[in-house]
RNA sequence: GCGGGGGUUGCCUAGCCUGGUCAAAGGCGCGAGGCUUAGAACCUCGUCCCGUAGGGGUUCGUGGGUUCAAAUCCCACCCCCCGCACCA
């Protein structure tokens, strides 16, 4: 019986997981003229288990899948695993090296037995172990996949797929080889990017320019004519340049450094090495050694002191720093020490060097940017007396130095005069620094030379360079025409949600050549160049059409006799199918076959992912789409969702709030964990996972279990005759559901009702709604019950009175909640017994002969009721002891349809209506504007109206206002059904509302005789309680 | 800097495209009552301010504008979040 039972949710999930596999209905072949619906999701990256986080994306798509498959539909949602990459690589070499923080995450948080660690030095095991733990995570969530096409991409037919895909980029001429620069780990030996660096750092690029100063006066060690590049962004200042800082205490190297001999720091001669300069270092040297020698200032052909300033950072540029006191804060401060150093004499205690006072003479700061700051004095002491700044190691200096930048940047203009800026006198900052810049690069009086703008360090510790990678493979994303064609895809796409369209537009118009190749990683060897393995974001881009081939992957061979031309054939319709099948030595039958579920499944439908991938892998995916396939194989829809947060909060592990999904199946069960996931926000927001939403939704879905139970106990006892459920047939109930007729009022909006739920939800669903859609099921379609049950119930009806209405209106529920919870609803499915599986069952269908607009209205009139009458009761705080009911008269029904006619025509101004209304006074035969001629179309009737209009002005103001703050559909309903009987609709409502109220009700039309202030109008009856 | 998203009633989040049903859905929290030996759970009601008659007032980042009517449309401004690569 109907006792309030808890559900055991861990057995009926067992119990149906069990059942679909047998009965193999998620398994999709091609069917001869059933539409086909193909959805992927981004396959998994198994190198941990998955969380609640990756839930959501894959439980969207699952939901679409079930809920197309409902649409009739023949839905292929299929799984891969993407085992291509570095980081299971890297994991793996951790492992081998006794890795404990390692370790003890696998163990501790992966829950990874101990003695599989040891495999998991083979990074392919790491794969496996993890791929086993997803796909049981996805079988336990109830994800309607089709199991058979399931492959890796590191099984060797697939590694055919790629080679083949690459060979087509590389005819169409989109691979590239060059060199390009890259954040570099010397100790690994690897790029590093954002999240292989300490803190996430994204490693930054400068270009700096190296202005090459010549030492002037040599020496036996250290010969004339050796090159000084100074390091700089601003090249511009060379006009202001007093003199040159080396770090006295820091290596210097003299080198060759592709032929010419050059001065920098050891550092510095190393990162050149790795920008791939030719550097042959002849011997180290102090910084000191050189401070008081003289060097040119190239360009100007002035000469300048080497001194010496602690500031260098040797590891920064090439440790060789031109000095701008008058613009360069650091060097005005640094000088002034120096100064104040010889002056008394203590200089000397900062390095071992003899610093004569006359090397100073003429060092003075130029003045050679003009600016607001140039107006005071010399621009660097001013910011520097600004922010009281007195020593060179003050870190404040930075702040000033940005300042003085920014603002010379985009306010200064080179000094005016010549004898200090020669020609580029009075030019902006800005193009003066790009002309300096180019003229000494032409005169080869500057070199370039990439750095990190700042330091970044590896997760291993080493402090990281910019490297630049030779002969490295590139997509060619930079392709007008392929950029053309990528946005004809999209322009042709259905994006969902809308508002990313924008930001697909702007990641395909930005993409460039990017790298697809690397020198380690699991993956698919580049055909031509058997040492480089293709990169993972770069095979993952039309594996959708891999799992057509997947399904017959133990049909074919995997040798390199399965060459361009199999794939050519399946996936282009290049060539003849007889050769081409002997020569990949399987049968001709086989062969076409495969291309012919090939093209019944492609193009795409549907491609789901997170929303982190659209910079990446869904603009490939449409690239290399539009590469390959031809247009009518181009991908049809991306859908794009937002991620998870527990509790409000980021899922990191240093919060430690990341919960496994196997873990939390365990605990609160697989139908509540996809309902709270889809329910907490729409696509593009973030979805926050809480204990409590889970709670009420597990309550809300036993509420709807036990209601079907109790009902469905009612329709087999048979006990009422008026048991039409029953009679619709076991076989075919759904298809005849719409043919029984009801009669009494609550049925009639019940029914209505539910064709609104289903037509809402549906549209809703259309859209991925899926937020609004399982509102609707979950909770208004809750509503709607405990109101019909209140209004049935008050009339004395019993269960086996109502079962009909409510079982309609259940089945249809359940089926509609199937995508989101399928595991519940096939059990109440069966309850309710339903035929086959819930999975399978139609997606309801609205019934237009259901929709009752006089119902709703009616329905809505009572609920409008009770509610004034709870407001004047809270209002006058008294018990009721009677209420009385006025409804309306004919003549305000008269005059209000007339002003309804007359709004939906779209006069709106109260003052037009009132002359619309008075000018068919007399008007015979009317114009009929908006007047309902159902009802008279005497003219006397008009006459009439236009009389009540004159002598009640007030009241055509009310209803003007009563009407317009009317949604418009209802406005044009209300004018459809006319004048409602509200009489016998609250009459109906009498029961109800004498329970609700305890005491007695009474309904009547208006009389003039009880001029009582309140004055009833068409749907808004006057209430009177005593 | 460039690009994208967003600021809603205690909190989270709908609504905005297609102006009026909006004092604004839903969830959470909180309060009252019911149930219970008690508690938990559950159920009902309430939850911007004022009000002994269904009403009125002030709200949807800020300031303007359009309109009979603006959370919704237009303009300007302020603030927050995310992405910017060779990495899954």
């Amino acid at each position: 019986m109907h006792s309030y039972m808890s559900i055991d949710w861990q057995s009926i999930q067992r119990k149906w997981i069990n059942a679909w596999d047998e009965s193999r209905i998620f398994e999709s072949d091609p069917i001869d003229g059933k539409p086909k619906y193909f959805i992927t999701v981004a396959y998994p990256y198994p190198n941990s288990p998955q969380h609640i986080g990756h839930g959501r994306t894959y439980t969207l798509a699952d939901v679409h899948a079930r809920y197309m498959r409902m649409k009739g539909y023949n839905v292929l949602f299929p799984m891969g695993f993407h085992y291509t990459g570095t980081p299971i690589l890297a994991m793996s070499k951790r492992i081998a090296e006794q890795d404990r923080e390692l370790i003890e995450t696998f163990v501790n948080l992966y829950g990874v037995k101990p003695e599989y660690i040891e495999q998991f030095k083979d990074p392919v095991n790491i794969a496996r172990y993890f791929h086993a733990e997803i796909k049981e995570g996805m079988r336990e969530m109830g994800y309607s996949i089709d199991w058979r096409r399931e492959f890796t991409t590191i099984d060797l037919l697939y590694n055919r797929f790629i080679e083949w895909q690459f060979k087509r980029l590389k005819d169409k001429g989109l691979i590239s080889q060059g060199s390009h620069p890259v954040g570099w780990c010397p100790r690994d030996q690897s790029p590093v990017s954002q999240h292989d660096t300490l803190g996430d750092v994204e490693p930054e690029f400068v270009e700096y320019l190296l202005i090459k100063f010549i030492l002037r006066d040599g020496s036996d060690e250290i010969e004339e004519g050796l090159l000084l590049p100074a390091a700089t962004l601003r090249a511009e200042t060379i006009f202001g340049v007093t003199n040159i800082w080396l770090n006295p205490d820091v290596d210097y190297v003299i080198a060759v450094v592709d032929g010419e001999r050059w001065l920098v720091s050891m550092n510095a001669a190393e990162r050149l090495s790795y920008l791939n300069r030719h550097v042959d270092v002849e011997r180290i040297i102090k910084g000191r050694e050189l401070v008081g020698r003289r060097v040119i200032v190239p360009l100007l052909n002035r000469d300048v002191p080497i001194l010496p300033a602690r500031f260098v950072d040797p590891s920064n540029g090439t440790g060789v720093v031109m000095s701008v006191p008058a613009h360069a804060p650091y060097d005005y401060q640094a000088l002034k020490e120096i100064k104040d150093g010889i002056e008394s004499g203590v200089y000397y205690c900062h390095y071992d060097g003899i610093l004569k006072k006359d090397i100073l003479n003429g060092v003075e700061p130029i003045v050679m940017i003009e600016s607001e700051y140039s107006k005071d004095g010399i621009p660097s002491e001013v910011v520097i007396r600004r922010y009281s700044i007195s020593s060179q190691d003050d870190p404040r200096l930075n702040d000033a130095t940005n300042e003085l930048y920014t603002h010379e940047f985009y306010k200064g203009r080179i000094s005016s005069d010549s004898r200090v800026a020669m020609n580029y006198s009075g030019m902006s900052v800005k193009d003066a620094r790009e002309r300096v810049r180019e003229d000494m690069l032409k005169e080869n009086l500057a070199d370039t030379m990439l750095d990190l703008a700042k330091p970044v360090r590896c997760r291993c510790g080493a402090e990281c360079v910019v490297k630049i990678l030779r002969d490295q493979w590139f997509i060619n994303y930079s392709d007008r025409e392929w950029k053309r064609l990528a946005h004809q895809c999209l322009d042709s796409m259905q994006v969902l949600p809308e508002e990313i369209r924008d930001e697909f537009r702007y990641v395909i118009d930005w993409l460039r050549e990017r790298a697809c190749a690397r020198r380690s990683g699991l993956g698919t060897r580049l055909p031509w160049e058997e040492s480089w393995i293709i990169e993972s974001l770069s095979d993952s881009v039309i594996y959708m059409a891999y799992y057509v081939i997947a399904k017959y992957a133990r049909q074919l061979p995997t040798s390199s006799s399965m060459d361009e031309g199999f794939f050519d054939y399946v996936l282009l319709g290049i060539g003849d199918s007889s050769s081409i099948a002997e020569s990949c030595k399987i049968s001709k039958d086989l062969l076409e076959q495969v291309r012919q579920e090939f093209l019944y499944y492609y193009p795409v439908d549907s491609r789901h992912s997170g929303r982190d991938l659209v910079p990446n892998h869904l603009t490939f995916f449409i690239f290399n789409h539009v590469a390959i396939f031809p247009q009518e194989l181009w991908p049809r829809q991306i859908v794009v969702n937002g991620s998870v947060l527990m509790d409000g909060k980021k899922m990191s592990k240093s919060l430690g709030n990341i919960v496994p999904l196997r873990k939390a199946i365990r605990e609160y069960g697989s139908d509540a964990i996809r309902a709270s996931l889809l329910i907490s926000a729409e696509l593009l927001q973030d979805a926050d996972f809480t204990l409590d939403m889970l709670k009420s939704i597990k309550e809300k879905v036993e509420r709807l279990y036990n209601a079907c139970m109790q009902f469905a106990n009612v329709a087999s006892r048979g006990e009422s005759n008026t048991h039409p459920y029953n009679k619709m047939g076991e076989e075919n109930r759904e298809e005849h559901e719409h043919e029984y007729v009801y009669e009494k009022q609550e049925d009639l909006w019940l029914m209505s009702r539910l064709q609104h739920m289903v037509k809402s939800t549906t549209e809703a669903m259309d859209r991925l709604r899926v937020r609004e859609a399982l509102n609707n099921l979950l909770y208004i379609m809750d509503q709607d019950m405990q109101w019909y049950l209140k209004r049935a119930r008050s009339k004395g009806r019993g269960d086996g009175d109502i079962a009909c209405a409510i079982l309609q209106f259940l089945n249809a529920r359940v089926r509609m909640l199937s995508p989101f919870i399928p595991f519940i609803c096939e059990e109440m499915w069966s309850i309710l017994g339903g035929k086959g599986f819930v999975s399978m069952a139609e997606w309801p269908k609205v019934a237009p002969s259901m929709i009752n607009n006089i119902v709703d209205e009616g329905e809505s009139l009572i609920m409008n009721v009770i509610e004034d009458v709870e407001k004047i009761i809270k209002v006058i705080s008294m018990k009721p002891s009677k209420i009385t009911i006025h409804v309306a008269g004919a003549w305000k029904w008269e005059l209000y349809l007339r002003i309804l006619g007359i709004v939906n025509e779209g006069v709106t101004k109260y003052g037009d209506v009132m002359r619309m209304l008075v000018k068919s006074i007399g008007s015979r035969s009317g114009s009929g504007s908006g007047s309902d001629h159902h009802h008279d179309d005497n003219n006397n009737n008009d006459d009439a109206v236009a009389g009540y209009a004159k002598s009640k002005p007030e009241i055509v103001k009310r209803m003007m206002d009563s009407i317009l703050s009317t949604p418009p559909e209802s406005r044009l309903r209300r004018a459809s059904i006319g004048m409602l009987d509200e009489v016998r609709v609250l009459c109906d409502a009498i029961p109800l509302l004498e329970k609700e109220y305890n005491c007695k009700v009474e309904v009547m039309v208006e009389d003039n005789s009880s001029s009582a202030k309140k004055v009833a109008l068409p749907y808004k009856p006057a209430i009177y309680i005593t």
